[in-house]
DNA sequence: ATATAATATACGTTTTAACGTATAAACCGT
DNA sequence: ACGGTTTATACGTTAAAACGTATATTATAT
């Protein structure tokens, strides 16, 4: 269920999942953290140059939180975009 | 042990700890990361515009890498900077 | 107290995120 | 197949990150 993320990718794809959990279209996140529906797609598609304040308050409409530590020897199953 | 981090400021302060703990400085992580000392300061000072890439490679670089799930009730011990 | 190392800050430049607005494209359900 | 919904993309604008370079400030050790 916890799902690994070392890349702006896998956030991306975790943020995807997490919305679509919760039966939200793009559009309600936006409104819900002031970011446009564009801004939401582009974070869920794993831009690179998304801010750290925009993620944060993403993670926080979906009532997610990151948790930092040590990298694990990746359990291939927890990691889901190889290449 | 893990490091639950909801801002940016909890983020960089995961980020100070464990740089210190690997006994490293910020120039050296911006040498493994081709980034510039001044932004490893920034970062670790919470900067909330830091980019989700920028973040990624310091991660890479200290060995950490990210969890996402769903948030817990904070445990106060857990989170550091309440304010 | 002083030298040295480490971190924070400054300034001008280039790059780019997020913006508003709009539309195109993909994805339903019926 | 079609209409509605959702997501991706476009374009010009504004704000700001990261850059190189340099220096000021703070911390650490002797």
């Amino acid at each position: 269920m916890d799902q690994i993320a070392r890349t702006p990718k896998q956030i991306g794809d975790a943020i995807r999942r997490q919305r679509r959990k919760l039966g939200l279209n793009q559009t309600s996140i936006g409104d819900k953290t002031k970011l446009r529906q564009a801004t939401i797609s582009a974070v869920e598609s794993g831009a690179s140059g998304t801010q750290l304040g925009t993620l944060c308050d993403i993670l926080a409409a979906l009532d997610l939180e990151f948790v930092i530590r040590p990298r694990t020897k990746a359990k291939p199953a927890e990691i889901e975009d190889i290449f």
